[in-house]
DNA sequence: TAAAGTTGCTATTTATAAATATCAAATATT
DNA sequence: AATATTTGATATTTATAAATAGCAACTTTA
């Protein structure tokens, strides 16, 4: 990872920052996160900090939303088929037993993973950082597939 | 092609028929229509005939709609993730100059298709056929990825 | 020939997702 | 100590997608 990287994942500011930063609620910024789009970083003491890659994950966001109107259901699903099984290589037996792969509605990092290959971090998981930015899942899938 | 699906797919009923049988509107069908979401067999002289595939796939989109929250925009966002570059075995020229490769907001047959690979009439395609039921793309990713 | 289809346009209704707001009780920050 | 955060629940507002309807001019069907 390099430094700028580093840098754009950097947890920097609290909600009502972020919510400035974003010229929305932090009560939206709050129902993104439990409809699963976003895992914020918590402080110790369950302080939510966003980072760069955060705001720009959420501009993403809301650019689906409120200019492609692709619904959160809809963003949800499209999640949901980002290849995860084929990025992390997981075995048939793991697939298998996988609600991320066994099912098309959430995407995976908001289901729990015990007992799995994705048992770490859902934050730090390339599944995940990969959408920060504004390009689609199309790009992975095009990579898996050609 | 079994007897079974060359019946699935025989252009059988008129637009208010096709109506009455899904309880909604003639103009809801051709709103989805002019969306890409579906595409009814013509007869010469321009009417609309569906088929018991079309129905079925049009009780698929109404499920995405009605009870899953999936917008229509979703929808075809999500068709548009269909990897076709690898169901129809693109080259990569072909891929780099086709609308369907590039884009991610329509279904690959809402394009037109000019001196491709493509060029047949999408109703025909495997593509466009694999989604008369309500499997989601996920499966078609899923087996072009492990 | 009456009924039903076509395109294209506009308008309206309806349903509901998205977003905001409010309250309470507690904890953390600065 | 004043401000901002947390969760959780409920409620309301707002924006708009989805669906329906109507019209006109024309063609096809049965």
């Amino acid at each position: 990872m390099t430094g700028i990287e580093k840098m754009n994942e950097e947890p920097l500011f609290p909600i009502s920052t972020a919510a400035r930063m974003l010229n929305i609620s932090v009560h939206t910024l709050r129902l993104y996160e439990r409809e699963g789009l976003i895992l914020p970083h918590r402080k110790e003491t369950g302080h939510r900090l966003y980072s760069n890659a955060d705001i720009e994950r959420l501009r993403c966001i809301r650019e689906s939303i409120n200019n492609k109107k692709i619904s959160i259901e809809g963003i949800k699903t499209i999640y949901s088929l980002i290849p995860c099984w084929s990025i992390k290589n997981c075995s048939e037996e793991e697939r298998n037993s996988c609600p991320a792969f066994i099912n098309h509605s959430n995407p995976c990092w908001s289901y729990d993973h015990k007992n799995n290959i994705c048992s770490s971090d859902c934050r730090e998981c390339l599944v995940y950082k990969n959408f920060s930015d504004c390009k689609t899942i199309k790009d992975n899938i095009v990579r898996l597939t050609t």
